[in-house]
DNA sequence: CCAGAGTAGAGAGTTAGACTATCCAGCACA
DNA sequence: TGTGCTGGATAGTCTAACTCTCTACTCTGG
């Protein structure tokens, strides 16, 4: 298969293609000349893997490279992937080393935390912090609330990582953490959606623009 | 106070605050002559919900300027705001009116959700989309284990919003919309961590790097 | 065997977003 | 009175993610 039918299988122009092949997301065909080279089947499917990354996943090509080397050569024992897969993907600005209110809220709940994970602590208090700065205040045991949330659905994503191989647990752990993540906002969106019309709109026609409602 | 005070006193640059003048982000002052202006302590703490918006919000600037106009004059039903919130925050690029899989599911579960509303559904649809293409298939049960997550959560927050004006209902909504994702994609990962510490690392010190571990 | 199309590789150009710098008068306080 | 800040506007910078162009080929149909 040559780079214009790649393209044309994927729906992703020449250009892109080779920009991405620079930027090493995608390893090169195989030579059959000089100037000439020949992809294959695996081409196509990291190309759906890449655009995966970068469109829904929200990934930069940058982070998306990170990532994808992490899943070309698999090392590292099955604790440590998920480091890795956090780490890799989608990097702060500057994981600042002082995040105390993180700290506070992991020890409270006993949380097992890699203390020098400044990375993942640094989400978290930048997330604290924003609320604040914009006097957003959550009700109280709204944090437990959230945290009890995500530990339950942490604790049956970990159960369910495949103890197979190394391989197989790294690339279902990165693109477990990487591409739930939206699947996970566009679900709260729509169950708020759900629960309003639960709770605010009982006697009015809940969708007035359509004149019969899925029932 | 002038505008460079209003520079030191949020740590922003006077050619930036003058850019969000620009772009509507953030009122003018009070004029006080045809050359000089006087900005309050409202310019201080609107600045500062600015930068949450921009940066652990995770907006640009636009949408973010969707976001605070909505802020600006609240009107509609308390039922809507969710929709606003939603459709103001993070426009996608063409919220396609296809969106088969999401429908299913939305069907499947029951959910009340606005047929129209196709941001919303366009969401789901590209994050189930993404997980395909990168090949990942969530374990039997996980999208329910996810959605009912994710409604609990929201059934939670929806009941909690304040009743007492539109607006302030409004602000509430907006604010924990935007901003709480970032907070829930970080205790997600943190969870992971804490989740794996459990299962797999019993025997090992979990934290080589640290002498002593948390606990 | 040769013209025209396709290709690899690399550098330059483009576009969009978010700033950042410069300029220009006009107040304004020391 | 003049140094310095101000509002307003325009232009410039910087980065990310492409996209275009060019060169020196190779390959294919007639």
């Amino acid at each position: 298969m040559r780079v214009s039918e790649l393209a044309v299988e994927t729906d992703i122009s020449v250009a892109t293609i080779k920009y991405y092949l620079r930027a090493g997301l995608l390893h090169e065909g195989r030579r059959t000349a000089p100037r000439q080279a020949d992809y294959d089947a695996g081409h196509v499917s990291r190309l759906r893997l890449i655009r995966a990354l970068l469109g829904p996943g929200g990934l930069s090509v940058a982070a998306a490279g990170k990532v994808l080397e992490q899943l070309d050569e698999p090392t590292e024992s099955a604790h440590d992937l998920l480091g890795i897969a956090a780490h890799a993907a989608a990097a702060l600005p500057k994981p600042s080393t002082s995040h105390p209110r993180a700290d506070a809220l992991l020890e409270k709940w006993g949380w097992s935390v890699d203390p020098e994970d400044h990375d993942a602590r640094s989400r978290l208090e930048q997330a604290l912090q924003g609320l604040e700065d914009a006097g957003f205040e959550p009700p109280e045991g709204f944090l437990e609330m959230y945290a009890s949330a995500m530990r339950e659905v942490a604790a049956r994503e970990v159960e369910e990582v495949p103890q197979s191989s190394p391989a197989e647990a790294l690339r279902y752990v990165m693109l477990g953490t990487v591409l739930v993540e939206p699947l996970l906002l566009a679900l709260r969106r729509l169950a708020h959606q759900d629960a309003s019309a639960r709770i605010f709109a009982r006697q009015a026609s809940p969708w007035p623009n359509a004149e019969r409602t899925p029932e």
